[in-house]
DNA sequence: GTATAAACGAGACGGTACGTCAGGTCTTTCT
DNA sequence: AGAAAGACCTGACGTACCGTCTCGTTTATAC
């Protein structure tokens, strides 16, 4: 089938060394600094080379990151769907926070200035994480364990993305009793529930922060 | 009283001009590619002096950005907590839609990079935000509109964290419905309240995605 | 034979058109004042392939003078050493007066500061030179013209050193009638030979100059 | 003369300052990379007062140069003239080799670039060292040591050129016994005197260099 | 087998930007 | 008024990477 290519086939033993090398590479020197002149150095893989294969050299890590990165983040369903985002999430914080997590922040920053990064990442890597996210939400409200009103998009924003939000731009790191507290009040709503009412009645309204 | 400088004085003219000038040309090339060189020739300021004053140009980008936007983003307030967040998280998404506000996105990518413009982001960007943001959480609780359970940061987590994950890796924008939809949910949670009974008993485990 | 060069070769055009840009950007500027930047801007070769095969301006300098020089100071062979000599002198001193000439002063000058450069005019001009002269000398020791006591090469300082002595800090440059008698006087000796005693016998000793 | 007035100007403490600063910055760094920016920093100096008072760093160094050299090269009157100019010979090419020596090497070099720098030179320090010998000269003519014929200016050149010639561009220093052969020459001459002949009679043409 | 087509290494090349240094000038404040 | 502090503009420095290019060599498939 296909069109067999004539002429010489690429040397597969490169695009290991490539990516191998880029990664520690930018593990050492910070994955933002790794540049194709660098990569070639190390690798004594001549820029030519890497240029025919890879446009800069943002797509040379992401193409890093996702071949180290094919089990990470595994799916483990647990009895509720409650528990199993809460296991995903604790899993997904903690990876976050290793040497690849970086690396992955790195990337998704670098996206938003790089159209193609961008779009890789969106295929590669958050739309696969989505699809599983939502064959979880699905469970969920077949199961009655979730309200069956919500678009699942939503859902995954709403248990994502604080966390994303924490780990883009908190103080400091998500941790376990976070994400705890985090589903706790996301499954319950932040809406007052109970008979009870606030201790003052008068609707105060607060200083307007000047 | 205070220090008293010796020397000529910084020129005041010059902040203005650079701050506007780097303004526009972000606008015109895009806010990445604005370097220091191009901010020296446009303005016909010695880049020494653009050196002495900034580190780099995403500095100025930041001081320009805080310039032009003391004003903005003003704190609506509403009648109750949750059209007040309806309606500041609207006009957050109208904003980051804006030039303005791709400007800004541009700066929170970078700052995953840049240390000094992270620190300076937080202190002077997302902080004051926050400060806001958590005054209008505790008129929430005071009133009773709110649960008093959960950390009011985790609270604005959980409202704005949504936003931005769409903001950012979203694949359409985020309008006014998706806002109303995701307030609503949140509000009253994602966990089924009512007696209704799942209608598949049998808890259906999704097929892992390969 | 000889080591095959890999990869792309050097650009020739590049090298004749940066020589001469540069030895006409000399005379119109001065010599010194010469800068990469502008050789750069003048000849429209990017800065990283002029400093790719010349370490600085000077160095530049260097090669095109050398380059439009070979033939010049050609040996003239008169019929006697002293002739030679004197010939040579005066197209020396001529040659020094010209653009060309002036530009070697200032090499000669910097090369005082620069090892790199004081070694290439050591090694392709002065040597050349030097060897040149040895020859004349020994042809003269030969004929039977020259003492045989003296070093050869201390025969050229005599004879070389008084006119570069004038070139570099005499207050008018040196003439053909200087150059005559200069060598009348070199090659009769500074001592008095004949009978004639001097006038005072005393010895009168100078004032000693303040 | 006068008693001096009472309280030293703060004027003359600054020259002082700088003269001696610069001096020992010379010898550390080497005497060109001498600036005004570095001498202001290391005295303490404004660069303003520095360029009230000398037009670049040249001009320091020159002035620094002569004060501390006022009584270097001190005019030593031997017996005879021979004996004189040998012995001041020596005494030139030693200091030639110091640290001092060296400075003055740079700002004869520089001295080719720099108008200012060459009229000062010439006239603290080139002529002053010429009048001197003169008088040494007029001395030997009128003791019947020297020739009355040529001038003394050339005389001067013809012992003193070798001797720069050799600082400036030999291969190696000039020694002692460089300087005895070069007075024992130059004051006997080059030509060949006693009636012996060449060895090969026929005047053999050195083949010309190619 | 011998074209032919592509991969590959090496390195030149034109660019853009970097961040720094030094030169001089000018302004402001202090003494 | 003279000195210090320091802002300012100018010009050049030498380097890092970029992405493209020209070569000559190597290796595969296709005729």
């Amino acid at each position: 089938m296909g069109p067999r290519p004539s002429g010489r086939s690429r040397d597969a033993v490169i695009t290991c060394t490539v990516l191998d090398a880029t990664l520690s590479l930018g593990e050492s020197i910070g994955f933002d600094r790794v540049t194709m002149e660098k990569v070639a150095e190390v690798t004594g893989v001549a820029k030519t080379t890497l240029y025919r294969r890879w446009p800069n050299a943002w797509a040379i890590l992401m193409d890093a990151f996702l071949a180290e990165t094919r089990e990470m983040a595994p799916l483990v369903q647990k009895r509720t769907v409650r528990e199993s985002f809460s296991e995903d999430m604790k899993l997904l914080v903690q990876a976050y926070s290793s040497g690849r997590g970086q690396m992955l922040l790195r990337i998704l920053a670098r996206a938003h200035v790089d159209t193609a990064l961008m779009d890789a990442v969106k295929k590669r890597w958050l739309e696969p994480l989505q699809v599983r996210g939502r064959s979880i939400v699905a469970w969920g409200i077949a199961s009655g364990e979730l309200q069956e009103g919500p678009d699942p998009d939503l859902v995954l924003d709403i248990l994502y993305g604080p966390v994303y939000h924490r780990l883009f731009f908190g103080a400091e790191a998500a941790t376990a009793s976070y994400i705890d507290k985090l589903i706790s009040t996301v499954f319950s709503g932040l809406k007052r529930r109970d008979g009870a009412q606030p201790k003052a009645t008068q609707s105060r309204r607060p200083r307007a922060p000047k």
